[in-house]
DNA sequence: GAGAGTGGTCGAATCGATTCGACGGAGCCA
DNA sequence: TGGCTCCGTCGAATCGATTCGACCACTCTC
C-alpha cells in the first residue's frame, strides 16, 4: 500500500489532541493527564505509529545522539588492538548516559566512501590518533561547532586531548630493570611510522608515531644506547620475530628486553623460550599496557598498566561536558607499574 | 557571539541565487553553471558555511547514512572475537558505497542507556545474533520500514539471515578424524547458553546458542558419544582449561579433540603440551573459523575456514539491496576444510 | 469571594535542507 | 525568422517533530 507512515500529527488528530500534546506524550517533557496519555497511546497503536522519527527529532532538537569515533587505520585493524577495544568500551559506557551511540568512522576520505566526519550527523567526534589527512575535515567539523576530542594524538592546540604519561611510565620500567642490575638491554618498539616493516632502527631514527617516540624516550632516559628493534605492529607474532632477531647472536644477547606493548612482550618471551633462555632467570622482559594476554599463562608480565577503559571513559565525559557548553579539558593519565614474574635480577656474568 | 551558524539560505542570499540553486551546488544533483557555482562557493567561504547540515538533509531525503549494528554482548567482548572483527570489516566495506557508516548498538534497553534501535536515525539494522530482548524493539523498527538482517541468529521467519553451514562443516572435520582412525574423541564446545561457566555437559544438555548447538550436532553425527566440555567463551585460556580437564585422567585421554573455535583449539594444544602430549603425534586437534591465531606458530590448525569477512559483506550488500527496494534474501555460507599440521593418524594402541 | 497559583493543552513558529515542476532565454535548424 | 529543444535557475511545498509562551479552568488561601 502506498499510504505513507503515520506521523505524530496523524496520531494527534486520531486522538483528538493537538500535535504538541501528542509530542509531549512521547517525550515526557511535560506532565500530561493520564486520560490524554492513554488516548494518544491508543491512537498510536491503532495507526501503527511507533514513536517519533529520529531524523525529524534530531533536526529540531539539534542533537542526533551520535558520537563519531574516527580511526586512522582500517577498522579491522583497530579492533585487533586490545587497548583500543577497551578504550571503546569505556567510551561506550561514558556516552550511554547521553543517550548517544558510537558511529565508526575511518580516517580516509576516498571517493564514494562511507560516512565521513563532514557528512554524518554527529553531536561530537572522538579522534583516535590524528593524521594529517584528518586535519582538514577536522576544521570543517569544528567550524560547525561540534566538540572534538583526541585520544593519543595531536590535533592542534585547541583540541583537548586524552593522554598518557608514556615516557615517564616507560622510564619506570627501565629503572626497575636497572635496579635489578641489568645493563645489556634491548628494546622492542612499536612501529615508528605508518607502513613500517620490522627492522632494527638506529638511535637517531625519525619517529612519527607519538606513542612509539615517547615510550622510546623513556627507555632511553635510562638506557641511552639500548639496541632497538621496531616491530610492524602490536602482535605476539611480531614480538616473536623481534625476539628471534634479538636473541639470534648468543654473544650479544641482552639480559633484559623492554617491549613497548604486552603483546610484543609475549612474543619476546616465546622467542626466549625458543632460544633456550628461561624467563626471568636468563632474560627479563617488560611489557606495556597491562592487558590480559590470552594464552600467556603462567607468565604474568611485569608491565605498565594503562587505564585504557578510563581513557575512553574520560573522552566520553569530556564530550558530555562540552556538549553541556563546558570547556573540554585535556587530561593526562598515569600508568601503574605492576611487577609480574617476568623480571628478575640480572644473571651473574 | 550569538550569531547562529549560517544556513544554506544565508549563503544563497549572499550569492544572489535561490536556495534551491545553492543546494544543488553542494549536492551536485543538477548541472550548475561554473559562474554560479563559484559565486555560491565564495559566499559559503565568506560566511563560514561548511556544507549542508546532515540532520536537516537526512530528514528531507529520508536517509541518514547510518546502519546500526546490534550486538548481544558488551561491545568490548564482541571485538575480542576475531570472527566478529572480520565480519565488521566486511560489513564496513559493503556499506561504504552506500555512503553509510556503522553505528554500534547494544542489545540492552536498560533505562537511561545509550542510543537504541528505536531512537537512532537508522537506515537499516544488522543484528549479530538475536536474543529475546531484541525481539520487541525489532518489531518497532520493522514497522517503521527499516530493513533488518541478522547474522548468525534467528529473528523470525521474515527477517533475512546470513548463515553458515555449521553442522555440515563440523561433520567434515569429524569425518576427517574418523578417517584418520580416531575413535576416542572429545569435544570442546563454545558456551551453551548466556552466562555459562566452563564445565562438562551431558549428552542431552539444553543448548540455547545456535552456533554451539549446530556445530555440536555436526560432531555428534560422527561421534555420537563424544564427551563434551563447554567453555565459557572463545579464548585460548578457556581452551587451555578445557584441555586440562580433558587430559587430566591419563586413562581416559582421547586421541583427538574437536574444538569449536580456533582459539579454543590453540588452548587445547597448549594443554596437550603441558600434559606431555605431542600434537599431532599423540593427539590431534581441530579448530573452527580459520582465523590467524596470533602466537600459535609453528602450528597450523586443521580447521574449517569460515568466510567471516564475506558474511559481513553479504550482510552489507543485502542491506543495500533492501534499501533499493529489493527483497532481502537469506544467504548461507559454506566453510572450507583446511588441513594443517595438528591432525595425524591415531596413534597405535 | 477575589486574587494568586497550578496543571494541562493548544497554536504557531522553527529546525535546515531538498526536490520537482515551471519558466526564461539561448542556440539550432530549416 | 519561427518553432523547438535544452540548460540552468527559481518558487514553493515538504520532510516530521519540538518548544515556548499563551491560555483556560480550577483550586487554595485569606
Amino acid at each position: 500500500m502506498s499510504t505513507r507512515r503515520a506521523t505524530i500529527s496523524d496520531v494527534a488528530r486520531e486522538a483528538g489532541v493537538s500535535p504538541s500534546t501528542a509530542s509531549v506524550v512521547f517525550s515526557g517533557k511535560t506532565p500530561v493527564s493520564d486520560a490524554t496519555r492513554s488516548r494518544v497511546l491508543d491512537a498510536a497503536a491503532a495507526l501503527g505509529y511507533t514513536g517519533p522519527d529520529p531524523r525529524a527529532a534530531s533536526l529540531r532538537r539539534g542533537r542526533s545522539g551520535i558520537v563519531g569515533v574516527v580511526f586512522e587505520e582500517h577498522l579491522g585493524t583497530a579492533f585487533l588492538d586490545p587497548v583500543k577495544t577497551l578504550m571503546m568500551d569505556g567510551l561506550a559506557d561514558a556516552v550511554a548516559p547521553l543517550g548517544a551511540g558510537l558511529l565508526l568512522l575511518r580516517d580516509q576520505e576516498s571517493v564514494g566512501a562511507g560516512a565521513t566526519l563532514t557528512t554524518a550527523p554527529l553531536d561530537a567526534a572522538v579522534l583516535v590518533g590524528c593524521s594529517g589527512l584528518l586535519r582538514e575535515s577536522l576544521a570543517a567539523v569544528r567550524a560547525r561547532g561540534i566538540p572534538v576530542i583526541v585520544i593519543e594524538g595531536d590535533a592542534g592546540v585547541d583540541v583537548p586531548r586524552i593522554g598518557l604519561d608514556n615516557r615517564e611510565a616507560q622510564r619506570q620500567a627501565a629503572s626497575h630493570l636497572r635496579s635489578l642490575g641489568h645493563s645489556r638491554v634491548a628494546i622492542v618498539a612499536l612501529p615508528i611510522r605508518a607502513g613500517w616493516s620490522r627492522d632494527w632502527i638506529p638511535g637517531d631514527a625519525e619517529i612519527t608515531i607519538d606513542v612509539t617516540r615517547e615510550r622510546l624516550a623513556g627507555a632511553r632516559d635510562v638506557y641511552p644506547d639500548a639496541a632497538t628493534y621496531a616491530a610492524a605492529g602490536s602482535f605476539i607474532d611480531e614480538g616473536l620475530a623481534a625476539g628471534r632477531a634479538i636473541f639470534a647472536d648468543p654473544a650479544k644477547r641482552p639480559t633484559a628486553v623492554i617491549a613497548q606493548s604486552d603483546l610484543l612482550a609475549a612474543g619476546v618471551i616465546r622467542a626466549a623460550e625458543e632460544a633456550g633462555l628461561g624467563v626471568p632467570q636468563d632474560v627479563s622482559v617488560t611489557g606495556f599496557d597491562g592487558i590480559v594476554v590470552d594464552g600467556l599463562a603462567p607468565y604474568e608480565l611485569t608491565t605498565l598498566v594503562q587505564p585504557a577503559a578510563e581513557k575512553g571513559r574520560a573522552a566520553g565525559e569530556a564530550v558530555a561536558a562540552m556538549l553541556d557548553g563546558g570547556e573540554g579539558a585535556s587530561i593526562s593519565f598515569t600508568c601503574v607499574f605492576r611487577e609480574g614474574n617476568t623480571t628478575a635480577p640480572a644473571p651473574a656474568e
